[in-house]
DNA sequence: TAAAAAACCGACTAAACAGTCAATTTGCGT
DNA sequence: ACGCAAATTGACTGTTTAGTCGGTTTTTTA
């Protein structure tokens, strides 16, 4: 693995246990393996690190997550796919969903960064489409997609206290269910 | 004012902006106008002062929500209440927002801390009760009341970004809507 | 295969940091 | 007005920090 990679292994691992601040860089280069010069020559600073590591997070969700979706697929057969590709993603990838809920929630972030997205804009597409078929509720498309995000996250935090229901797929039936009311008309 | 009362103004001011670590004690006494050392009279460690200021948040927007409901209501027209109060108090309190926002998904927060506040008791009751009365979906009440909580922090994004909709009431109301139909049966 | 470029090292530095402490002031009960 | 405890000061410290740099090794290119 290149050393790159390492680091960001590393940082994501340290950000998402210590938070930004309580993970010293010398700390990421030391535990990673590799020298601490290396880390400034990928990374010309602290901030610029995590700033990669959200895209590259935010990507692999997304392309995760879009890729499932199936051709010809219902409207609520999309969301139901994508909503429950990213909460099954951010199961699986606890350490990046801690990173995410951290960075998108600390100064770092502004919704410039956030629209810069190509992903975003193509579930604002999806929301846009539900609303013109009269199959959502007629507000913002902003706040349909942010509504589901929110609920993927809610969703995440409640079942990783709730180990057991996890694989029961009846009750995330009965979880979508919540979602799908939420923006449906 | 106390100095105890400016040092937790400031340090808002600042965490709010510059995040935990990006904010050094001494420039949060600095910028009170005390001294360095009142600031570890009034709180031990840098940790204690940022754990007091969230129990003093959580206490203001509870007691703040809580106290507008009113005897005889409904169960809707309580939520109602409850998520318009709570709505409106963050957007009167941005800086309180952004330090909530912050420590809830920081490693310093745990639940054990969220369940050790009482008013968190008060809503889950109310949840017990929508669940028993066949008027909410049948989840854990847990569930029910993160995803209220979690439909607040939305809808506060949502409106600082759309200044001229904070005062539309019934644009509000399609957004409450969002929220009832989430929950409800 | 030589030379240029890129990756890599780790010791180093100047600044910043949380927390301490001995000394001084303030406020309050008697 | 006395005495005592609590509030307040700001200089100080030992440690930690992000980022640098001169030099070395490895890889690419021509």
């Amino acid at each position: 693995m290149d050393k790159r990679t390492k680091l960001m292994l590393t940082a994501k691992k340290l950000f998402s246990k210590h938070g930004f601040y309580g993970t010293a860089t010398a700390r990421i280069a030391k535990e990673a393996g590799v020298s601490n010069g290396i880390l400034f020559h990928y990374f010309s600073t602290k901030d610029k690190l995590i700033e990669a590591m959200y895209f590259d997070v935010k990507d692999r969700i997304f392309h995760y997550s879009l890729g499932q979706i199936y051709k010809d697929a219902t409207l609520k057969e999309s969301f139901y796919t994508l909503w429950l590709a990213a909460v099954e993603w951010n199961l699986e990838n606890p350490e990046d969903f801690d990173f995410m809920l951290q960075f998108e929630n600390s100064p770092f972030y502004s919704l410039e960064i956030e629209k810069s997205h190509k992903y975003v804009q193509m579930t604002m597409e999806l929301a846009e489409q539900g609303i013109e078929q009269g199959e959502f509720k007629f507000v913002s498309p902003l706040v349909l997609v942010q509504v589901v995000a929110g609920l993927v996250d809610t969703t995440v935090k409640f079942l990783r206290m709730n180990e057991d229901l996890q694989q029961d797929t009846e009750y995330k039936n009965k979880l979508f269910e919540i979602v799908w009311d939420a923006i449906k008309k």
